[in-house]
RNA sequence: CGGGGUGUAGCGCAGUUUGGUAGCGCAACUGGUUUGGGACCAGUGGGCCGCGGGUUCAAAUCCUGCCACCCCGACCA
């Protein structure tokens, strides 16, 4: 392709709306544009990438023997109440109704229509198990938007399903896909690590994210160096503090502590460590439409952080059904005091107690009552929880669950999740199938995701694949393979040398790219070097001596080659990272 | 949804405090000189100053309502 017959155009400038270099950089290189807050066009160059990615998917499913199929985005609203998830997915789901005033909505996922197919089309074991997927936009009003198509309303996803017999069958598809993850993102360039992960709105039973290690990212993992501990920091599962037992209880004691209404102005005012305190969090929850229906008081030790997603789990609620409680108007309600509540004589209100803490003796917390707090509070003599649960955030440093040792936390970009759902969908919308007894059996599910949009943006946040000149795309999802750079264009010379590079590369298989633009040279190495093909051919002053400039994209020496050894380091660098 | 910020030419910005009828750089276009890392000279075109209402002889500028976008948080396969 000539360079100079493209829609094409790069900025000089970095646009306001971009902070990370992998947003800046797709914006500068004219890759994407966005159309409105969250929602992007991909341009020529950067939707070569989009398809190379897409490909990249299709080949590993299809090696996993997924088969490609391809829903539509409108999705009726009966399916989604079948499932329960009609007022389960809340306000992230774009809804819109037909001239009918019957209720649609634009699909943020597919579990429904997929389950809605098979379930029609298996009847029998025999026709088990099934693996579908599709490649489309999925839509989700996101409360924001955020990084470009890091954190988009509209976005690529490659979504599949597997459809087995039992939860064997389930284990054996989740771990070819889980494979197939790992092959994608490898291949993809990007430096990633599976975590165990929530399962979140899509439920089920366990679950992996990919996420790719980058320091933009939205995901925070906390992993282990001496043992296997890699799990998103809402998962991560918590040690307690070792129990008192050996600690005798002190006499309850109620104190004065005028005006401290923080962990740390009280932990100063009464010389305690906050290990010793107890924090009072007070949500107020909401029914499907949106009206109050609860109060929760959540106790913590005072030096610990809450971790909402367990919290959200505890209460099996989805996350948007509960929000922090305005203190004053609850206080009516549960006798709580902003600033010193406490978890004694609290009523008309959920009480949930982090796990520790009725192992912990003599700690102090506040007194519902202005200005006063208890010392000395016992679990069970003195409080007790509706609910006693892990609440808390794992954090740098804290204990390993597993082994002990101090944990470490990462920065990362899902790219990808997996789950477990079990029957989760097929028993509510009755998916069932006849087994070799003629017994109706429900038949067992997983569902599997790749964010291709995401995926896009994160390879080029990987360190490796960027600098401060443009992106360094990797050969496998290159827009194009090589570049020709004719610094000028109508010399007899180039003409003839950079046409005959460009024919016999491409009927090589490889994708070329002839920069003939009338610019100055410059203007080309800058612009080749922002939108970061993988191998650059200078075509320039030595062309009629037969010789001309080798670079690859991401090194920074340069080699004078003659054109047939420069074209067959081409084929043979295309054909080996391709 | 809460907090903060910004909307002026395709992009990046100044002008707003103190009202007087819009400017700079890049990009574009024309001509010329250039041509191996974002050239130079001369010239040209391009703006409902986010939208509505108000104050005023006069509004990009003051008042007011709305909208959009960005950032932080909340939230989020």
């Amino acid at each position: 392709m000539k360079l100079s017959q493209m829609h094409f155009k790069t900025l000089r400038e970095v646009p306001t709306e971009a902070e990370i270099p992998s947003h800046i950089l797709l914006l500068r290189a004219g890759m994407i544009k966005k159309t409105v807050a969250g929602v992007y066009t991909y341009m020529p160059m950067g939707w070569r990438t989009i398809r190379k990615i897409e490909n990249i998917v299709r080949e590993e499913m299809d090696a996993k023997g997924a088969e490609e199929i391809y829903t539509q985005s409108v999705q009726p609203a009966e399916l989604w109440k079948e499932s329960g998830r009609w007022d389960a997915y809340g306000p992230e789901m774009w809804r819109l109704k037909d001239r009918n005033d019957r209720e649609f909505c634009l699909g943020p996922t597919a579990e429904e229509v997929f389950t809605d197919i098979v379930k029609s089309d298996v009847t029998s074991h025999r026709q088990l198990p099934r693996m579908l997927y599709q490649i489309s936009d999925k839509y989700r009003d996101e409360a924001r938007p955020r990084y470009g198509m890091m954190r988009s309303r509209v976005f690529i996803m490659k979504d599949n399903y597997s459809f087995d017999k039992d939860a064997a069958g389930l284990d054996e598809s989740y771990d070819k896909m889980y494979d197939a993850y790992s092959k994608v993102f490898t291949r993809c360039g990007l430096n990633f690590r599976p975590v165990e992960a929530d399962t979140g709105a899509i439920g089920g039973s366990n679950s992996h994210e990919f996420t790719a290690l980058c320091e933009y990212g939205e995901s925070e993992i906390a992993y282990c160096d001496h043992c296997d501990l890699a799990a998103t920091v809402e998962k991560a599962a918590c040690v307690d503090a070792a129990p008192q037992d050996d600690v005798e209880m002190l006499p309850l004691e109620k104190v004065y502590t005028p005006g401290t209404k923080t962990i740390d102005e009280v932990a100063a005012f009464l010389k305690l460590d906050k290990k010793q305190t107890i924090k009072a969090l007070l949500f107020v929850t909401y029914d499907a439409e949106g009206n109050e229906n609860g109060y929760v008081a959540v106790f913590i030790r005072g030096d610990r952080e809450l971790n909402m997603t367990k919290l959200v789990n505890a209460l099996n609620i989805p996350e948007y059904a509960i929000a922090f409680a305005d203190e004053e108007k609850m206080s009516a309600a549960t006798g709580c005091v902003g600033g010193f509540t406490g978890p004694m004589h609290l009523h008309d209100c959920k009480i949930i107690v982090d796990s520790e803490l009725p192992g912990l003796k003599n700690l102090c917390a506040g007194a519902c009552e202005t200005d006063h707090h208890y010392i000395n509070m016992n679990y069970g003599r003195d409080y007790k929880g509706d609910m006693i649960v892990d609440l808390k955030t794992l954090k740098e440093g804290d204990e390993c669950p597993i082994c002990g040792a101090p944990v470490r936390h990462a920065r990362g970009v899902e790219v990808g999740q997996i789950f477990k759902l079990g029957t989760k969908y097929s028993e509510p919308m009755k998916a069932i199938y006849k087994d070799e007894n003629q017994k109706d059996q429900l038949i067992w599910m997983g569902c599997y995701g790749i964010g291709i949009s995401r995926t896009f943006q994160a390879i080029i946040d990987m360190p490796q694949n960027h600098d401060d000149n443009g992106i360094i795309w990797p050969m496998s999802v290159a827009p194009y393979h090589v570049i020709i750079t004719q610094v000028k264009p109508g010399d007899e010379a180039q003409d003839e040398v950079a046409g005959r590079i460009y024919n016999e590369l491409t009927k090589a298989g490889v994708e070329v790219l002839w920069d003939d633009r009338d610019e100055r040279p410059g203007v080309k190495f800058k612009d080749a070097d922002l939108i970061g093909i993988p191998v650059r051919i200078t075509v320039g002053k030595r062309a009629s001596e037969g010789v001309v400039e080798y670079k690859l994209r991401r090194d920074a020496d340069k080699r004078e080659k003659t054109v047939d050894e420069a074209i067959a380091d081409a084929i043979e660098i295309v054909n080996k990272e391709k």
